[in-house]
DNA sequence: GTTAGGTATGTTATCGATATCACATCGATC
DNA sequence: GATCGATGTGATATCGATAACATACCTAAC
């Protein structure tokens, strides 16, 4: 209408389709099918097509295209924090798994909260995307139920949830941290403490915890003193007051184990600036492997996590399921890589 | 037709508004309305689509909503890593902006190259973005024809670009640089080394770099000595290897400015571990005041900027423009804050 | 009692692409 | 030369919502 009323046609309004075809003497169908890879179309009438998109500066409109064809070719993927250079990565792996498929990616982050993280997962269920990446297991029930009626694969990263939704691609924080205290305890270690936040929305900080405890009592170690400091993600500042707060409450704590690498980070830093020893005076690990962990003086011993491959893993997954239709939609869980990386924090 | 065979209709299809109207026993319209805010429908009446809307667990299909509204209810930005923490604290100012006014993040990032810049932003022009905003004003000309095309608000951001497509929300690195060197010389240092990367690939770099060069220039101080190493964005390791490379060659240079924190906190690292002191041997400063230029030690002496700002900024600028309609049109140009932070470093 | 104006709701016609089926053409095969 | 299949292209219906207009009803004002 407001297209017939003007004058020159097409001068105001974005060049649809049709506009391209009329230009290239073509019907509407042969330009969406010369624009679409993998269709027949003969040369000439491609050639034609293409100068006709070009001279008119024509741009596919893909809310129109997914309308019809019931495909958008976006995936949704929600993270905690993208400040947050460890869910940087697993954005990033999901990313360039996504790029060569023409899915486009939804990111969004919860600030670590469950219900940030539902209002995310509707606003994006909006935008139909055909597959969904979650971070860890902690969903509230209407967002399970949303999820579960989207009737798309789910994926859910960096954990693993005890009643997963679907996919997971994942490791245990327990375990993994659990590990590091052993490792520690070998070399010696027998008075741990841990720092961490205060408040259990961070739910893989709190598994990290709980492997914690979970191994000094195993191992028949002293009790572990624990000191939370800080709403999650603690930041290396909070870091360096908590092992303030530790220093005053056990002065002869041996080693302290950080929920991540920036408190650690942080505590290494307030130590030194008050003067003490690392390792000789204290012990210091983090977790998480940031780039710098591995470069501050002295290197940070750490849990190395493969933040990348995550994000690669869980897009692959996503992929084949989309592709795949149908079939092979069975529950299934990939476990992760971690390791240990000894520094001379410790 | 799929729907039609099924026995039981929207058992496997996910339910439509139509389906939602029938249950509530109202129109499509109606539906529509009430699921809008701001739209005048009796309070039963939305009661009884709500209930409607929950029994079928249905969730509004915004690709169908945006092709007869003409509105998507995207934003794009894009910059170069979401990896650098500057850009991470740039996108949450976009997002937290956007929050409120029902638009969505369309977020995608070019690694510094002009080539993936141009590919993202014809993807993301796919999805018909209400707004765009760009980080620096390096674009190919395809970019720029694309953009100027489009017929949407533009915000270039994080430089004062030379042509600006259309808004600007950003600051002149060159200045800001050149406000560190003068800062520097101010304390007595002389004998000035720049540290950065090898390519011009990242334009705020190069700006950095030509600024400190100025700088040294309008002082006449002796000439700078300029290391390259490293594809940008450089690395906290890549930092440490250039303060190698540039005490070999230049051992008496009494302060070394890098284009970042992460390569000034690599050369700080590096420094220490060859047991210089910082800053009586050498002083080093960086630019943007990351987290950890704060809290390593010595702290670094850096160039703060505002890049919640930045983003927030441009967000409230493209709301406006996307909001207001035509009127208010006219280029405009922010310039954010930015200021030397000294620390011990120098 | 009539009319004006507001509110709540319905009807119809799109938005811009693609799925699907139909059709024309051409060369190969028997 | 009749038939078949492959290939290229077009016509039409449709995806699921919303804009725009139409209508019904109600209240207040004269």
């Amino acid at each position: 209408m407001g297209r017939a009323a003007s004058p020159r046609p097409g001068e105001n309004q974005a060049p649809t389709m049709a506009d391209v075809a009329e230009r290239a003497g073509v019907s509407a169908m042969t330009v969406s099918r010369a624009l679409k890879e993998g269709s027949r179309v003969s040369k000439a009438t491609r050639e034609k097509i293409m100068a006709a998109v070009n001279e008119l500066g024509y741009v596919l409109d893909q809310s129109a295209g997914s309308l019809s064809s019931r495909k958008t070719g976006f995936v949704a993927a929600i993270v905690p924090s993208i400040n947050n250079s460890n869910f940087a990565d697993t954005a990033r792996g999901i990313t360039d798994e996504l790029e060569s498929t023409g899915l486009q990616l939804l990111l969004g982050y919860t600030d670590y909260t469950v219900e940030k993280e539902e209002r995310l997962i509707e606003a994006m269920l909006r935008r139909r995307p055909e597959g969904i990446i979650l971070t860890g297991g902690a969903h509230t029930d209407r967002a399970r139920r949303l999820l579960e009626s989207a009737g798309i694969p789910v994926v859910e990263t960096w954990e693993l949830p005890a009643r997963p939704i679907d996919q997971v691609v994942g490791f245990s924080n327990e375990e993994a941290m659990g590990l590091l205290v052993k490792t520690l305890a070998r070399k010696g270690y027998r008075k741990f403490g841990y720092i961490g936040g205060t408040t259990s929305r961070d739910t893989r900080g709190s598994q990290r915890r709980e492997g914690f405890v979970r191994a000094i009592e195993e191992l028949g170690l002293p009790p572990g003193r624990l000191v939370s400091f800080g709403v999650p993600p603690i930041s290396i500042e909070q870091g360096g007051q908590a092992v303030v707060s530790m220093l005053e409450r056990w002065p002869d704590t041996e080693a302290v184990l950080c929920v991540s690498d920036l408190s650690a980070f942080g505590a290494l830093m307030e130590c030194k600036r008050r003067g003490m020893r690392v390792p000789q005076d204290i012990a210091i690990a983090g977790f998480g492997d940031y780039e710098v962990a591995a470069f501050c003086h002295p290197g940070i011993t750490t849990v190395n996590v493969d933040c990348y491959g995550i994000g690669q893993e869980a897009a692959r997954r996503l992929i084949q399921l989309i592709r795949g239709g149908e079939k092979q939609r069975g529950q299934e869980i990939v476990l992760t890589s971690y390791r240990i990386v000894e520094r001379e924090s410790t």
